[in-house]
DNA sequence: GCTTGGGGTTAAGGTCTTGTTAATGAGAGA
DNA sequence: TCTCTCATTAACAAGACCTTAACCCCAAGC
């Protein structure tokens, strides 16, 4: 439900300062610090919107920019350190949908993400008012198991599996980060809210619930792996 | 075809500055010095992007932006002269879609002109990709039930079902967003408007109320489905 | 094999959401 | 101004859902 928000930025501080405004203000927010995980952070997580840094090791924001833009028309919001490389980074070159120019006060910021986000929605508006409304359903794929972000609806065959709303929440949340061992604090921060005060046990129980729906075998799980003494990997 | 572009700005000198160096880049460019010619420019012109300055005489730019938001989705972009007028303009009050603080460069002026077109080109292509008829439609229809837009009339089994105004507006929204989850909080943005302060529980309400006239068995919904912890979705 | 600790499993409250109804208030039109 | 319609909110009921706590089981180390 919160809207997803993808940080690239190689610098520590800045990034925790994006990452607690943003959140803050009511974002899911994911952040990391190099060129190749953010492709890698791009794609599973499918955000709404990105802020990629233009300098950054390994693969840099042209780069970055540059193959997302033809897998994704997810907005890309630049951060340029130097004035005179706006034109590549609008320009057809790499095709950003904003820039902000370094140094930039966090309420620019903050107006240029929300801007950007309404536009989309508008848009989305807007064609769903131009015809039949299909607006392009978002999903995420898992062999038999389907998670179909806009209508909060999961089947497993194409056949729906009726979810609690803390069952969809998590089992989202495990698939936008398919592959990673997550603890259970950070599921319960970023699941339950960080404002959540409570026993990591009942993380277990909805991730039981979990297996039973979505398992073929919960007792021996091949999906949401248990990850000894650490928390819990999804597998896909 | 270059695309049109709208300037509304009172003072001569910026306004020529901007028309010169818009057309030396090769657009049609239309300028007026007041909001209240502003309106009727972007109503006959219907141009691809509009620059509105925020200062106005007769109608000042945030009244114009608001009027035109209600309108058409064409995007604005705002210039403003004081910094912390950011948040009124950008934020849902207005809604532009970017903005500029004077003073402000001529080249970065360009920068975001062309980010702005470059991204409504790219979703005007995913619309025509995802195949969303050009041409505006006149009924809605699903199964027995019918939603005449023209005549704002809704139909079951071809019998006229009386629909009170907000009823009226919430099943059109549906109908348009068919099969997406709407949270309650999306649905009051969009039918009741951005500035609608209250409470989230009117929609409820008025589903229900719906649900009424349109279910064959309300207390079995087929069409308008609850979806816990999400809000609603239409199934047609 | 035994011990230990983490994870699995279950069911009983307690809490939160939604459905439903009715009263109040706002606004249009007579 | 009065009347009527419609929108909003409050209040309560019903039921779904979440959390906790207790108990069980298994894995790994001894």
């Amino acid at each position: 439900m919160p809207e997803t928000i993808l940080i690239v930025e190689d610098e520590p501080a800045l990034r925790d300062t994006l990452a607690y405004n943003l959140k803050k203000d009511g974002f899911a927010v994911e952040a990391v610090g190099d060129g190749r995980s953010a492709l890698a952070s791009a794609r599973t997580l499918k955000p709404d919107l990105i802020i990629l840094d233009l300098m950054l090791p390994e693969l840099d924001g042209f780069e970055v920019a540059r193959i997302l833009r033809k897998e994704m028309t997810t907005p890309i919001l630049m951060l340029t350190a130097r004035d005179d490389e706006i034109d590549r980074v609008v320009g057809l070159e790499v095709g950003a949908d904003d820039y902000l120019t370094k140094p930039f006060s966090m309420r620019e910021l903050m107006a240029r993400v929300k801007a950007q986000l309404r536009r989309t929605r508008l848009i989305q508006e807007e064609m769903a008012k131009s015809g039949v409304a299909q607006v392009k359903q978002e999903k995420l794929t898992f062999d038999n198991l389907t998670i179909n972000l806009t209508r909060r609806e999961v089947t497993l065959n194409d056949k729906p599996i009726p979810l609690k709303p803390k069952e969809y929440d998590l089992l989202e949340f495990f698939a936008r980060h398919k592959g990673q061992m997550l603890s259970r604090e950070f599921i319960l921060e970023r699941v339950w809210g960080w404002d959540f005060i409570g026993d990591s046990r009942t993380v277990d129980v909805h991730v039981r619930w979990l297996r039973q729906k979505i398992e073929e075998d919960a007792s021996r799980p091949k999906r949401i792996i248990t990850v000894r003494g650490g928390g819990y990997r999804f597998e896909g």
